[in-house]
DNA sequence: TTATTATATGAATAAGTGTTCATATGTTTA
DNA sequence: TAAACATATGAACACTTATTCATATAATAA
């Protein structure tokens, strides 16, 4: 019987740690619970739009008035192509939207949660 | 008085963009508002560590239940060493907490902020 | 003490990322 | 039409970062 037990505990157990430190109950448990890998991967890349100072800086602005390119370029003391890099991977993110004025091209931030976002964060490094 | 006016303008411009096309008005509003460089430096160091999937995933566990560096391990398919390292950022960001039972540490959700932005990316990115 | 176990950490490597530069696209004005 | 302007984009380079490997530290058991 201790035999056989402990032969199973072993078949569930998979080869990540050198020696046996699971807690099964809890392993088990959480792997019930655990979102599909891709939702994870995404929520990952959601943040990491978050994860650059100037990308952040950007939603800031955004978040006090809609703005252009150039306009953001200047309040950040950036270049052009930097600023219009970052848009664009805002944009893939939907995070910004936009819209076309003659030669102009106005950015605004896409949505509330946004701004909602950035202030938890805010809290956070705040306490 | 046109002459003086152009001047003017150009002393406030900054050489980001080739050319003239800056709104000052809005410009110089969000300038006013602005929050300190570092201040958005520490929030992109902030979201950064959400920005990877190992990091999420054990966030994600985490906040299932407390949990041993080995437990991690397992039921993130990876070796104990990555799962080390990752805590130990996670644990520099006071994202998560710690206690020691033996030659187990058991690692949990430093409070509820996590949790919340967890759910409110999620909401993002199920839109 | 020595052996075993759980975790931590430094170094190395590979993969990813942000900015710059040059240039292309698209719009307006002359 | 051509010239000027605002933005977009591909390539290159420097920099960062996640994982692995080997090893160190810390706690427990023998």
């Amino acid at each position: 019987m201790e035999q056989d037990s402990k032969k199973n505990i072993q078949d569930y157990e998979i080869d990540q740690c050198d020696f046996i430190c699971v807690h099964e109950n809890v392993v088990s448990q959480v792997l019930k619970v655990m979102p599909q890998d891709q939702e994870l991967l995404d929520l990952a890349d959601f943040f990491k739009v978050f994860g650059d100072a100037t990308r952040i800086k950007i939603l800031y602005v955004l978040s006090q008035s809609e703005m252009c390119v150039c306009d953001i370029a200047n309040l950040l003391k950036m270049g052009q192509s930097a600023i219009s890099h970052q848009l664009r991977v805002l944009k893939q993110m939907r995070l910004v939207k936009f819209r076309r004025e003659g030669k102009t091209v106005f950015y605004s931030l896409a949505d509330g949660h946004i701004e909602s976002i950035l202030a938890q964060g805010m809290e956070h490094i705040n306490e």
